[in-house]
DNA sequence: CGACATCTTGACTACAGTCAATACTAGTGG
DNA sequence: CCACTAGTATTGACTGTAGTCAAGATGTCG
């Protein structure tokens, strides 16, 4: 694990500060179980390439990610990759109850987590009511999420690939970002091409191609 | 939706004799909470190929899958479908606080559901912890498996998927299953071809030859 | 400028898809 | 009992999309 510096960016300090606030797992908190999230949290952050965990190790926090993204892969013995989510701002990263990940997490562009330490998170989902059912909310939409992106990986070709992809990514943005913007659309997309291809089941080769201006 | 019969199957009316009791979505639950349960359960069943829900439509209740297995299924306008979920038994269908769902849902085998009414079962998930806790561990775990199916269909070939998903349905059996039996291992995998292949996201024909006795 | 990483492009290959014929199975009715 | 049908599965021949291998282009940074 390689972390860049756990050093906290003074603007996220505090949690009334925060660009997630209302769309992370403390979204539904109350100021008391939000002072109580308060207490156990710190910040850690990532470069681009950065390993966050590695499968199979255990991770002594949960964490939401506040900006940046981040990708789960999984790695075959030969050295077929699969990513199997990607990690944009205000999703959560880990799972109550249990330490060890099944899979690897790394950073894809600069990320920041706003992480709890286990043991005191786990209490709080157990103690209080808000944190757990924000939780399941956010893992049900994650599996609605994940479901999804079984049919673009089974059945779609590498072009309507790639569209889902850029189509899934300008989506979550949309939400977030301002919902004026009128004019051109623009994707931040920090994935290099193998990355691309490592979300949609393709080659890099066959990424580079979908994505380069065709000829006719 | 087309379903068979409403009449509970004698030897299912009361929990305590409940063949998924321990694995299910009630699992954790105390006598209290599985009695304000069992109010509001009521038992249904389906023949092979019925369809229990279809896309977009609501679900008046959320469920157990007591015996038999499902499937959860997308289709594209032109007909492409990828089964995005398999459900077994003491799997749970349905998500609580959101009664439209996003997948076909259907029968593979002759299937009993073990359903609880939506809102009474909303309610119960809000005022009482062991469900809404048990809820939360099983969509994690359900997470972790379309993750890890994720690399199935992102990366396989067509010999290996086949491979993985008879080990899949091998090892859920064996968990319930009789733990002895040391003699040949036998798999009961009720899908048709077209299921299997759509499972895979390969085609029926592929999906066919992977599994004949392939001549050398 | 040179070194290194990333991306693009070309030529060829292979795996799975498509189309189509045939085999098998179960159910129905004469 | 056999003929007929309908649904499902197998097999063959051919095609096409994406994979592989390899060369060259572009970009970044010391």
């Amino acid at each position: 694990m390689t972390s860049k510096s756990e050093t906290t960016p003074a603007q996220l300090r505090d949690c009334s500060d925060c660009p997630i606030r209302h769309r992370a797992v403390c979204a539904n908190c109350e100021p008391k179980e939000l002072t109580a999230l308060e207490e156990i949290k710190y910040y850690k952050e990532f470069r681009p390439g950065d390993t966050i965990v590695w499968a199979g190790q255990d991770l002594d926090f949960v964490a939401s990610v506040v900006v940046g993204m981040a990708a789960l892969s999984r790695t075959m013995e030969d050295g077929r990759r699969q990513i199997t989510g990607l990690l944009l701002s205000s999703d959560f990263l880990g799972r109550p109850g249990r330490a060890s990940v099944r899979y690897d997490v790394s950073a894809i562009s600069d990320v920041t987590l706003c992480c709890f330490r286990r043991k005191p998170f786990e209490d709080l989902v157990a103690s209080t009511p808000h944190i757990g059912q924000r939780l399941l909310e956010m893992s049900m939409d994650e599996l609605d999420a994940a479901r999804e992106w079984m049919l673009v990986l089974g059945r779609k070709t590498a072009r309507e690939r790639i569209a889902s992809l850029l189509a899934m990514v300008a989506q979550r943005d949309l939400k977030v970002a301002s919902p004026s913007a009128t004019g051109p659309l623009t994707i931040d997309l920090p994935l290099s091409r193998e990355g691309i291809a490592d979300s949609l089941g393709l080659t890099l080769v066959t990424a580079s191609r979908q994505l380069s201006p065709s000829p006719i």
